[in-house]
DNA sequence: CGTAACTTTGTGCACGAACACAAAATTTTT
DNA sequence: AAAAATTTTGTGTTCGTGCACAAAGTTACG
């Protein structure tokens, strides 16, 4: 445990005040050159190392931070993402943060744009971002660039901006681990039925895209290419939904496996169910209500997590990291993890920190 | 955001001083039942939430607190446990505690013994168990109980102590889940051989015991009991074990795939791939660096993980926040990972807070 | 050269909780 | 009933950092 080094020995060996040290950590400018080199000759030397709540305890001011996702409902994906954030505004509730949350349409490119275009305007400290729309955010990334706003992504990463973190998972690993997963089925015969690819659209940075690139060059890697079927239903489901996904599996007979690529396996799982198809496993992705029920009664075999909490909870700790210290917190790529029936319960109870 | 009350409000609302609340909160005495009772009133009726950074700025002694745990080496389990204790450490340097490591022998209960003889003699403030053998354990934990010092349980959980938190996982889960994995090759025909039952000698808590009883229920509840076949190689591995394994195999060539209860599972992939034996898959337990090697390279196939940077960060945490506040933590039980070659590589950067 | 305007630097108080110590209230002893 | 001892209560200082403000130094300009 090397002892922490405080300001005000900082002052004392570079001979200077601690209210000038102070300047110089946070950049508030009007430091000569002469004590600025010797007070960052002396922070090198000593390995000097911000405590985050202490700092807190005299900050004055409060930060307005603007948190803008899809539609995040309760037990839904997204709604485990803002759990994570809410669970880190706890946390880190002797720092005075006034979120504002501001959801969007993620069918919707306009209700993005309407949404995004407002954010800049409110002049906040920082933006907790949740891309879907990938031209959208880049020009909103832009514009909050231009006004030295720093912004942090959840969920997916958009090339091209300068987050000052990201915390997403790889999601082109997602679809290769699916296919690993489905390989020992497939070896064998038959075919593997794969649901929720979105036509990526202009400008739509598609999770699920990525999943089945992912799965596609898997599948090919280990010489199983044309041996997945494409399947469809419509939404929101309904008796039509349900037409077309009994005409899809009788039509097609040959299929030993499902793939759900996005979050919506249950809809496909209680589809398969109600028409007394039973031997046929899911695969899908998060954690969300109507997957876990699926899971714990067998008629989703695995799901695939990625932590939306943590993406959640660390995306606020590294903005409030950088508002207060402008530490920047590159790029984070979370675990991927596989659930079954007999570990479930215990990833019910999240713990953070 | 519920605005946080602050002590001074309490003792305004409660009609007495700051210094009376302070000796209410942290049980000091010397109060008067009137205005226990009123202050207590208050605080019920507000919610006064304790911060635990904040208190850690004026807080002036520090903590000695003693880790025992079996021997940990770095890439090693009890390694990953102790690294998530230094984390925490780090984390939480404002206040200051003063740690005392103080391994014993997990194959040898004299060891324990004569180690755990010598940690409440030297009274400390808190005390951090990685508990191995029962008996022993619960010896101090008595001792730990008469002296009113608290201590946590990482890894594993001692019936009839009282401990202010435990962070675990269940075993007999693990060993389901392990079923779980290989019900589909067993089912089609063929045998499990079992490796690293450790016969639970007396007075010795194996979590691979547990593994195997949990397995052992799982395939019974699946009409595959007597597919299994105990293994075993004499330690430290060498030309020995090597002969031991190779005769094994090949008197049994009914096997279809492996579980090491342990974390060596890495022995016997290596082994399997010198002998050239590369059909079978092996599944064990732990991230550890011999197990990493092996996952990455296919020769095993499947290791189930516990968390143990987690469990180690939050027993150190929740021991903080019970010599701050008295905060009792229960009973966590921590998610099972599964990993496969696929997933390992977003396991190995573990994110903590 | 003198003074205004600006830049640089230091000082001091605030934050919220812990704890030492002094003051006040109560109980015990003489 | 007064003095002493003890318990109860309040006040003030401390921690490390942020930030306002004042003091000192520097530059600009008539």
């Amino acid at each position: 445990m090397a002892k922490q080094v405080k300001i005000k020995e900082i002052a004392a060996l570079a001979g200077v005040s601690a209210g000038t040290v102070d300047r110089i950590l946070h950049g508030r400018g009007n430091v000569s050159a002469a004590k600025r080199a010797a007070v960052e000759e002396v922070l090198a030397r000593v390995g000097y190392k911000f405590n985050l709540h202490t700092s807190a305890v005299s900050l004055k001011h409060g930060y307005r931070i603007i948190i803008t996702t899809p539609q995040a409902d309760e037990g839904e994906y997204w709604g485990s993402i803002i759990g994570g954030i809410q669970k880190a505004l706890e946390e880190y509730s002797d720092i005075r943060i006034e979120p504002d949350w501001c959801p969007y349409d993620q069918f919707d490119a306009a209700s993005c744009q309407e949404v995004f275009a407002a954010v800049p305007e409110q002049s906040p400290d920082g933006v907790i971002i949740g891309p879907t729309f990938e031209q959208e955010t880049l020009r909103l990334c832009r514009e909050l660039d231009r006004r030295n706003i720093p912004y942090v992504f959840v969920d997916a990463d958009i090339p091209d901006a300068n987050p000052v973190a990201v915390f997403a998972a790889d999601q082109e690993a997602c679809g290769r681990l699916l296919g690993h997963l489905v390989l020992p089925i497939l070896r064998e015969k038959g075919k593997l039925a794969v649901f929720g690819i979105k036509r990526k659209g202009p400008g739509q940075a598609s999770s699920s895209a990525s999943r089945g690139k992912g799965l596609d060059a898997f599948l090919q890697d280990n010489g199983l290419q044309d041996r997945t079927l494409s399947g469809s239903i419509t939404l929101p489901a309904g008796p039509e939904s349900e037409k077309e996904a009994a005409a899809f599996f009788k039509s097609h007979p040959e299929v030993r496996a499902v793939a759900v690529l996005n979050s919506r396996g249950h809809l496909i799982a209680d589809i398969l169910r109600r028409q007394g198809i039973d031997h046929i496993p899911v695969i899908s992705f998060d954690l969300t209500r109507g997957n876990i029920r699926c899971l714990g009664d067998g008629s989703i075999s695995v799901l695939l997590c990625q932590r939306p909490e943590l993406q959640g909870f660390s995306a606020l700790k590294s903005l409030i990291s950088y508002l207060l210290y402008r530490n920047r917190d590159v790029r984070h790529v979370l675990p991927i993890d596989i659930l079954v029936k007999e570990n479930l319960p215990y990833y019910r109870e999240v713990i953070e920190f």
